[in-house]
DNA sequence: CTATTTACATACATTCATGAATGTTTATAA
DNA sequence: TTATAAACATTCATGAATGTATGTAAATAG
């Protein structure tokens, strides 16, 4: 039984995606054969084959999947109007980030994955400054948001909020690191809204 | 000519670590094989298998070379008694830690290898497991100088010292993670030292 | 209704990469 | 001085993994 539907079609596709996500975390991502894919995917390679150039392909479709929503969740909040302290906004964006890492075992395997168990080399060197771009405009609606506080006059005396905004970027940076790198026997999961807390405690006006 | 002195051998040893760091860096861990090892090092894989029992055996001595040192280096300043402000101990030793990173390109490329290019499963993932202690060392650490900072009057008021140990536990890592990933075109290594400093004013009396 | 694609499965050729086995000198210990 | 073992080089067998080429049945366009 081979010529599916379209709506069929595309089912398998995604179905190799979600595979691949699956072998991607347990093997890394240079120890998947597409073999190993099609298998869990019920598929042959013939199938990946067809819907995907070769891994990298593959890889970049699933990368997809999941951070363009990422980035639309979390900005939608950190540009809300509904905070009259633009603080509030940072605040409760960062949470929301860390939260769905945190219930969503879909994304937080993809994070994962593309942390720990990839190697950013030849083809994959692109995946790589792709993901340094939202980092970097992180920085910079950082950069906005904190002066916005400033002129409101919602920061502490005395904080640059160039600076402060570097500082929150590797703040988060290094707990999204920390998160999924030394996740094992670890409560850090429970602390981070609180930790998220302090961070930005630091920077309110007394 | 083979059966070289006690000196050569441990000279090759030497040399073949060196030439696993350079494809290390340039292929990747998993794309790296030991045939390129060996050809980089002016030797063949029998030299190799001689001094390491595979590829991850190799890849933790070319690791171990490079951290302990480190791990040393920055604890030194950490722990030294020339700072009457322990704050300033803490940032001493973060500035030299980045500093190394930043002119010393062994060290960088190991950590560079470590971070971005190796996948941490099967056998590689005890390596994170390793790199995750000093990780929790670190936290420590921080936790008893801010703890000693806040006896001597030196914290701000209010701060927490647990708490600030977290947010420079993440920062640090943070800090890691986005000088060593998206260098490319960034001037972020420059601003590395007053980011530091930025990071430490947020918690110093006023 | 049939011609053409689509959506795969199957088969094949080729290319590494590994680990072990074995060979070969030569330092070194006795 | 010689036996032993160190420090490699060479060779071999084997097992993936990849990409491509080809087969094929069913959906769909006309």
């Amino acid at each position: 039984m081979v010529r599916k539907t379209k709506e069929e079609a595309e089912q398998t596709r995604k179905e190799i995606i979600e595979s691949a996500r699956a072998v991607f975390h347990q093997c890394g991502v240079s120890r998947s054969t597409l073999e190993k894919i099609a298998k869990e995917a019920g598929v042959t390679r013939g199938a990946i084959y067809w819907h995907f150039k070769d891994k990298a392909e593959l890889f970049f479709a699933m990368r997809e999947d999941v951070f363009a929503p990422m980035v639309e969740r979390t900005d939608s909040l950190l540009l809300s109007d509904d905070f009259a302290n633009p603080l509030d906004a940072i605040e409760a964006s960062l949470k929301e980030f860390f939260r769905v890492l945190d219930d969503c075992p879909v994304v937080r395997e993809v994070f994962e994955i593309m942390i720990s168990r990839c190697e950013y080399v030849d083809e994959f060197s692109a995946v790589q400054e792709e993901a340094g771009r939202p980092a970097y405009e992180f920085l910079e609606k950082m950069e906005r948001i904190y002066r916005k506080a400033a002129d409101k006059g919602m920061l502490r005396q005395g904080l640059d909020p160039t600076a402060i905004a570097r500082d929150t970027w590797a703040f988060t940076s290094g707990l999204l690191h920390l998160m999924l790198g030394c996740q094992k026997g670890s409560d850090l999961d429970k602390q981070i809204p609180a930790m998220i807390s302090t961070h930005m405690a630091l920077r309110r006006r007394a």
